[in-house]
RNA sequence: GGGCGAGUAGCUCAAUGGUCAGAGCACUACAUUCACAUUGUAGGGGUUACAGGUUCGAGUCCUGUCUCGCCCACCA
């Protein structure tokens, strides 16, 4: 071996070497249970970030473990690359707007600018050593997937489970497009409250308060508190509203805050959901002012064709001048923004397509109580989520690049005409339907808008799974095995991955969830550009390795945020040294030596005591990885590797490699070296993939038939290996060994310094008395007394 | 406002209700041929956020308080 280990080189070759014999290829023939993971299909963006490298590491060391406990790992990978997120990325890439360029030109652009930069993307997963199947990569808008996606769409339509409405959407001026209420954020905002002067009929004067003077013209009445005594000769007058001088009605509601502002409350169509609330309990007419384009119409009169910040102003400005804004106060408050471009958004009318799901918030919630959460506090996101739906999914986009919307509507009689099974994928825009409509209606006008990107990806495991050509297995692989994700999509991909595998199968999706928490910054702060605290996955990788990084990312537990920290990378490179050296160690005195079960017969006492640390670590780290505590199990692995094994035995098994005198204890001598550091590196290899193969390539390869460490299995655990009582007597000599390292060090000896007389204090004084020369010789020790 | 989580050494975190609460980093001292200075040995460092309670026994269980983080709701 060399004298040192070379991660730029080494951890590529292992890279290549894995991709080109196919070592982690899925084959359904393969012997094992199939443990099957729903990986996130990550969102096309142009580089990795250090989130993604924490939490794909999580999910690789689970598939490693579960490969090397004899499972068939079924580890797809996709990349989501379609729908707004991928709009927005070609729109900042190319440094256009899509409906500046038309649909397609965006379209073919949004092609082209994939397929540029999809290879580099997808390396970014390779190089941090995902162990997945990359020989067959699926893509969410591939046309096999747009098949599946559109086919599951037309199921719901029959069922009764998607319908087209007229009615108030969430609306993103910026992105022109209907959203979900999972696309939502809030944002803290500086803003103003407008106190502004009504008039009655009757030409009482009272005040409104409100944030946005802008929807004046879209108020439809005023509400007070039923109990607010200022206002109760109020209610039923007809006022007039300032500037736009529509006539509107005051009324009663006991969502009206009386504390409020002045307590009383414009309703317009449409400022926030509460007007929608009132919109419908109260029958009021519509008055729209808002436009797609997040601009007044003519209902704003002069201010008709103004953005709404513009129109804010204006309409401050005159009611300023006719002496009607009574009071300005700032104020901070949250308001939602879409989650893609942190634009405000807007609420107006227009016909959307909706999946039908709020009546079945009871199913889901038994469907979320039938998962295996880890951690299992995780589950309350998601119930907690599930019981605060408010509206229907909204799964239409006024976008171009996507999974259309299989629809057509009939001319003569607006029924929505769908297309066969077999002619899909299909884009209304392009195609015809091959049959009349069911009135004979023969002209047709496509539906223009594609599908909400979650509509396909809430899909993935039907669309990983449709990657196995044999059907009977795909059907027996549902529910999956496991679906690992960041916690910070519980909202949307978990539980629209739910609700789908419910519409569809009444089934669960997977039976285990694993959860990943975020990375932050040394200081405990989110990451973001604006504050320039990024760190890049690709800069610790060049610097330190993919092991070193994994080593890192592997110290937190399933929901833990972990904060980055350089030093602690280096630790993980600190770790891999120390493996190397010892195997270098281990290695030059296993020449030639082949294990042979009669080995065991002449174990020294040290032997069996490492070797029952060796049982007792490789029982805790399979119990912690079972439960997916991969910190747990490192923990229990460092702490056995560094300090039992480095630390003392191989101390201590100097003396006889060294020396070498009698054959068989020798033998058993090299039995624990190859046994032991041959497990070590097995526990070693889901966390650092390229270190322990590259030692296995170099030794034990010779003497196994897998082409690779991580097809080897776990070392069994093995009774006749395992000496409690031996192993506790012997603890006292490690104790004896620690007392005498404590005195050489208080009096500034090496610990090599020849001493003549060492007294020992113990309680055992007797189980002691045995390994008096071992430890004469180990510490150059000419006699000890034991007291 | 509702829900969830966390609070243990200077920092990052461990610790089935059961020995004197442990590691790593950082700090200090010492040690250099023999796997490794990208090292080893040792040392100092604690009112386990606070206040009660249950228990033979509490960092751990219960109640309350405080602080921080996250999710959701509010958004006039």
């Amino acid at each position: 071996m060399d004298k040192n280990y070379d991660f730029k080189i080494k951890e590529k070759k292992w890279q290549e070497f894995w991709e080109k014999e196919g070592v982690f290829r899925f084959d359904p023939g393969k012997k094992g249970k199939i443990f099957s993971i729903d990986t996130p299909p990550p969102t096309l963006s142009g580089k990795m970030h250090l989130g993604h490298a924490f939490s794909y590491t999580h999910q690789d060391i689970v598939a490693r473990y579960h490969r090397m406990r004899g499972k068939n790992v079924f580890y797809p990978f996709g990349v989501d690359n379609n729908g707004l997120p991928t709009e927005k990325l070609v729109e900042k890439i190319n440094n256009i707007r899509l409906h500046d360029v038309g649909r397609k030109n965006f379209i073919e652009l949004c092609r082209k600018t994939i397929k540029e930069i999809l290879p580099d993307f997808i390396a970014d997963w390779k190089n941090i050593a995902m162990s997945c199947d990359f020989s067959n990569i699926y893509s969410t808008i591939s046309p096999q997937v747009q098949k599946m996606s559109q086919e599951y769409f037309i199921e719901l339509f029959q069922n009764k489970r998607v319908y087209k409405k007229y009615a108030p959407v969430l609306w993103c001026p910026e992105c022109q497009t209907a959203i979900a209420q999972a696309d939502l954020e809030d944002k803290k905002t500086n803003s103003k409250m407008y106190d502004i002067e009504f008039k009655t009929n009757d030409e009482k004067r009272f005040i409104i308060s409100t944030t946005r003077p802008e929807l004046l013209s879209s108020c439809v009445s005023v509400f007070v508190h039923p109990d607010d005594k200022r206002y109760s000769s109020l209610s039923g007058k007809i006022v007039t509203v300032p500037i736009f001088s529509q006539k509107v009605i005051i009324l009663k509601d006991k969502k009206v805050d009386p504390k409020k502002g002045s307590g009383a409350v414009m309703c317009c169509t449409f400022g926030d959901t509460t007007d929608i609330d009132w919109y419908f309990r109260h029958k009021l007419p519509q008055r729209l002012s808002v436009e797609k384009n997040g601009r007044l119409n003519d209902l704003a009169k002069e201010f008709g064709g103004l953005k709404l910040k513009m129109a804010r102003q204006g309409i401050i400005e005159k009611l300023k001048k006719e002496g009607l804004l009574k009071k300005e106060t700032d104020i901070v408050h949250t308001v939602n923004v879409h989650e893609r471009c942190q634009t405000e958004i807007e609420i107006l009318s227009c016909s959307q397509w909706f999946v039908k799901y709020l009546d079945l918030k009871k199913e889901f919630l038994a469907q979320s109580n039938k998962l295996k959460w880890y951690p299992p506090y995780m589950r309350k996101r998601l119930d907690n989520w599930i019981e605060g739906l408010r509206w229907d999914w909204c799964i239409s986009r006024q976008r171009y690049f996507g999974v259309p919307i299989p629809v057509w509507h009939c001319k003569n009689c607006q029924k929505a005409v769908l297309p066969e099974i077999s002619d899909l994928p299909v884009d209304p825009l392009h195609s015809n339907p091959k049959r009349k409509c069911e009135c004979n209606g023969n002209d047709f006008i496509p539906e223009g808008d594609v599908l909400d990107t979650w509509m396909t990806s809430s899909l993935s495991p039907q669309i990983a799974l449709s990657m196995i050509k044999d059907k009977k297995k795909q059907n027996k692989m549902l529910p999956m095995s496991l679906r690992p994700q960041a916690h910070d999509i519980i909202n949307f991909w978990l539980f629209y991955t739910l609700a789908r595998s419910y519409l569809h199968f009444k089934k669960i999706p997977w039976g285990d969830v694993m959860i990943s928490g975020f990375v932050l910054d040394s200081k405990g702060e989110k990451m973001s550009k604006s504050k320039g605290n990024i760190v890049e996955p690709r800069v610790i990788l060049e610097q330190y390795g993919a092991d070193a990084m994994r080593c890192w990312a592997s110290q937190s537990s399933p929901g833990d945020d972990l904060c980055y920290s350089e030093q602690e990378v280096k630790i993980g490179k600190r770790t891999i040294i120390k493996i190397w050296n010892a195997s270098r160690f281990c290695l030059a005195h296993l020449k030639n030596y082949k294990p042979k079960n009669s080995d065991i017969y002449s174990l020294a006492d040290e032997d069996k005591w490492i070797l029952t640390k060796l049982y007792r670590t490789t029982e805790e780290y399979i119990k912690r990885m079972e439960k997916y505590e991969y910190a747990g199990a490192k923990l229990a692995l460092d702490n056995f590797f560094w300090k039992d094994f480095c630390d003392n035995y191989l101390e201590i098994v100097k003396l006889r490699v060294y020396e070498n005198k009698d054959e068989k204890n020798f033998r058993a001598a090299q039995f624990v070296l190859y046994t032991t550091l041959y497990s070590v590196l097995k526990l070693y290899a889901p966390i650092m993939p390229h270190i322990t193969e590259e030692i296995y390539q170099e030794y034990f390869k010779a003497l196994e038939k897998e082409k690779s460490i991580h097809l080897t299995k776990f070392p069994k655990l093995n009774k006749k290996l395992c000496f409690f009582a031996i192993a506790r007597k012997f603890d006292l000599v490690i104790d004896a060994i620690a007392q005498i390292r404590k005195y050489k060090s208080a009096h500034n000896l090496s610990v090599n310094a020849e001493v003549d007389k060492i007294i020992v204090k113990t309680k055992n004084k007797s189980k002691l008395k045995k390994y008096l020369f071992l430890l004469c010789r180990m510490m150059s020790i000419k006699t000890i007394e034991i007291m």
